[in-house]
DNA sequence: TATCACTGTCACATTTCTGTGAAATACTTC
DNA sequence: GAAGTATTTCACAGAAATGTGACAGTGATA
């Protein structure tokens, strides 16, 4: 459950106290002091969770987040609001601003860890550890492995996360572009057909057990993983 | 739920501004500084939704809006009025003028972004990602699947987009060359007839359901898709 | 350095979809 | 019911989307 988390807090001493837990917990850590100094970070390199200041210079916390979910690009990125105060109307605005999750200062390193593992599984179910399974095709990321039957398939890097974006994200159809953003990474220039052939070599995989039905084409639109046939 | 969008406002900065929060957003925007220059756009290519303010060089923004209604190209493109003012006459004459929705400036990008997406389920539904459902047929745009009874359905894209334009759009008649609009996209060059054999393979698919009724002719008119009979 | 696994791209094969003309059929109006 | 439309239906060729094998470049490893 290894995650870029993005720090934006004003106070540099519980800031690197944040960074100091978050990275002894497995987390990548990229740090803002504000907003401003947030904004230029994100567009560089999309975070996989936002942990927000309430009070921020300038900006504040929920308005920073109201702003995060109105971007396309930025809407699905977890946010987890930290704040001093205990005034119960502020957690109402923070979730309805958007915010996932909520923590009053001060909180114990070990909540704090908790919470983002529940966010994280909540909102982004291809970064935890959870074994994935399919009817008798199984993902386990943290051996790395797929079984299908209880026998263990030989998958490449880029098939294995194919796959497992796919498997936590079934049922619904993904264009070219969504699974180069998502598999491939944002801001990847490769070209679209390139997805094809990506397929094709996870169906090769498959096929032996017949786990490549799951891979589904849907003509004009993109690719879907799913049960169900058609 | 992604929109192309035609700003019409003569301040530069503030039609940046607002450029940057829509695409943000994932629309796609076109820009105009005064009824002259959005002509020749929507002309070229029909938007999917106006952002029109209300005092323009020229004409007026209620002045465009009502001749936008007039022609039946441009009739159904729904449109949100910005205005300075907080004049409750203003409003009512916006309104009256044909505007969907009235924003007073300054107005938060959040707030615009949701009243944008208000006005486009309520006018534009097929550009939501809703599931629609009609008696025991049901067209779910995210796993892009018709279901008829509960079984999945094998469909093509045009038909695809079609029945999800009929079942978005009940209870009326189309002409053909509405449906080549709405479906096949504004500007397209094709034949009328080439509308009566898509509507052909479409009931064949929904026949072995008998969903293929819920399709009528309306001799002279076009079709219309509708649950009672006649 | 040689080998190996992996990646992205290309070119070509294959499949599926589309629009069209024309013939067949249905409906209206005299 | 005959003539005059309007629709339905069919077959087909061209277009478009997807599948597939090959290849060269990369970086890691031995």
């Amino acid at each position: 459950m290894a995650a870029t988390i993005l720090v934006v807090e004003d106070d540099p001493s519980i800031r690197e106290l944040l960074a100091i837990n978050l990275e002894s917990s497995g987390h990548r850590v990229v740090e803002a002091a504000s907003a401003e100094e947030a904004e230029p970070l994100i567009t560089a390199s999309l975070p996989d969770l936002i942990l927000l200041d309430w009070m921020l210079p300038g900006r504040t916390g929920p308005q920073f987040a109201a702003r995060l979910r109105e971007s396309e690009r930025t809407a699905d990125v977890p946010i987890i609001m930290l704040t001093a105060r205990t005034d119960e109307q502020d957690r109402v605005t923070g979730l309805e601003m958007g915010a996932d999750d909520y923590m009053v200062k001060p909180f114990s390193p070990r909540e704090l860890v908790a919470r983002i593992k529940a966010v994280l599984r909540r909102r982004k179910p291809q970064l935890t550890e959870d074994k994935v399974a399919f009817g008798s095709l199984v993902l386990d990321p943290v051996t790395h492995r797929v079984y299908a039957n209880d026998a263990s398939v030989v998958i490449g890097p880029t098939e294995f996360r194919l796959l497992h974006f796919f498997m936590t994200h079934p049922e619904r159809v993904h264009s070219r572009s969504q699974l180069l953003d998502k598999v491939w990474g944002d801001h990847v220039f490769v070209e679209e057909r390139t997805v094809d052939v990506h397929i094709r070599r996870l169906r090769s995989v498959l096929e032996a057990t017949g786990h490549d039905s799951l891979i589904q084409t849907v003509r004009g639109s993109g690719y879907r993983f799913s049960a169900t046939a058609g």
